[in-house]
DNA sequence: AAAATAAATTGAAAGCAAATGAAAGCTGTG
DNA sequence: CACAGCTTTCATTTGCTTTCAATTTATTTT
């Protein structure tokens, strides 16, 4: 029996031999039902390593990609491309911008493809990919370390790269958020360069649907005080969102 | 039977070829009602990938640009898969290497999959996506100014952060390979990284279908002395592969 | 050339089976 | 205990079909 690291593994690879398989085929073959399978597609589908399809999946191709009509894996969907939209109309033309990595500022991105002028540096892997479509920006990468899981670049020397530049805005999407103790994630190495990203921009932008709040990780990136801008969604708690207007942030929400 | 991304998929690519297609010749050729072609084409010039007639479509500008898809059964292409094969059987475990950008390496990189305790950095974007898919690889990036053409990082701060390592080997995918000139390519900045490259590995690889033989771009990386190993098809010339030979060149050809 | 008629193509709606995501429950491991 | 990995269950969604009235195109008639 093969855990779930293999499976996945193996999976890719017939992929790559047979240009697609079956959800139902892949539950037989390995022994396991049809939702787990499921479950591994999805999960290499978000890590771009194939295409999800009804009933399966089809190796991975920029034809292939573009054709997937099905982009809501995760139930927040919907809601992230609301708030994507909304940070990028705060976006102006001829701006230069840091993109944290992140699938929320994937769907930022992919909101940008119609700016001009814009210069966007990101240490987010499918960030890049997604401007790679976006003609009028000019795409920067910090370079670093790959942390696979989450599709981000971070080490002193992604940071290094970001000490020489001095940018408009930093989008940041986030783990946790307490009005106490500020934005804060998981994983140290990315918690200190994204403490750089706000060191390098005038104005700090934090993007972040309703359910991070509250959520606590053990890495503080930075203190509330030092948001500029908040987009989230309606079901922010009324008392939380006093306090940050009352703080001087400026907080956007999405109509829904 | 073909699902919605592959028979959508195909339309894309008949179209490409002929020109125009008709609903009726489509519904018939994939076995499904006219209706659902219809659906088809009618997403497709959605996505602007065709343009929507009376009874079918017909190509759009946008598609011939993106044109190349055929890849996966294209001759081409098998051959490139060989030479990755080929590359990768050079590549041990515990190893550090570097992998420049490219169609050609990002084939290396898919051969990768199964390798341990590997360390790799590369400029490549594709390259970098491949790697998520190899968990014994600890995947570094240069990181620098994106060229979307070629899906290559390149850039004084690329430069830089090579700089500070050093590597096992490199492996280099060329644009123009000649035995006086060396190897060569047309965008100035990344010849500079690429001359960085060589700089920080003990060893180089240089992999190329036999095509690029005496095609010569402006920019020199490397002459040809400084390569160690030599990946290539059997439509190498017999005149230069006996100068590489003589050189003290390992050259290393694939069975086809 | 314009009008009338026939033929082909279309979008919208309704129905069905397969596939799906979400939630809750089971099981072995650290 | 928690928890990661898996399964079962179920209401919902997707992909496809057939049907039909409306529209567009082609052909004939005036």
């Amino acid at each position: 029996m093969l855990n779930t690291i293999e499976r996945r593994h193996e999976i890719v690879q017939l992929v790559g031999q047979t240009e697609r398989v079956e959800v139902s085929e892949l539950a037989e073959q390995f022994g396991v039902s049809t939702v787990t399978i499921r479950n591994d597609l999805n999960a290499l589908h978000d890590k771009g390593l194939l295409v999800r399809s009804h009933g399966g999946a089809v190796a991975s191709s920029r034809l292939t990609k573009e054709l997937t009509i099905t982009e809501k894996h995760d139930h927040h969907h919907q809601v992230k491309v609301e708030l994507a939209k909304l940070v990028a109309s705060l976006i102006g033309n001829n701006e230069s911008i840091i993109l944290d990595s992140g699938t929320t500022t994937e769907e930022v991105a992919k909101q940008l493809t119609e700016h001009q002028q814009l210069v966007v540096m990101t240490n987010g892997l499918n960030v890049a990919q997604a401007l790679v479509a976006a003609d009028g920006v000019e795409v920067l990468m910090t370079g670093g370390s790959l942390r696979k899981k989450s599709l981000s670049f971070y080490g002193s020397h992604a940071e290094d790269q970001l000490k020489q530049y001095h940018f408009d805005r930093l989008v940041l999407g986030v783990d946790g958020f307490s009005v106490d103790v500020g934005v804060t994630t998981h994983f140290e190495p990315e918690a200190a360069l994204n403490r750089e990203m706000c060191k390098a921009a005038k104005q700090v932008i934090v993007v972040t649907d309703s359910s991070k709040f509250d959520r606590k990780g053990v890495h503080r990136i930075i203190a509330c005080e030092e948001i500029d801008v908040l987009v989230t969604d309606s079901g922010i708690p009324a008392d939380i969102h006093q306090q940050l207007v009352a703080a001087g942030i400026e907080v956007h929400l999405i109509t829904s």
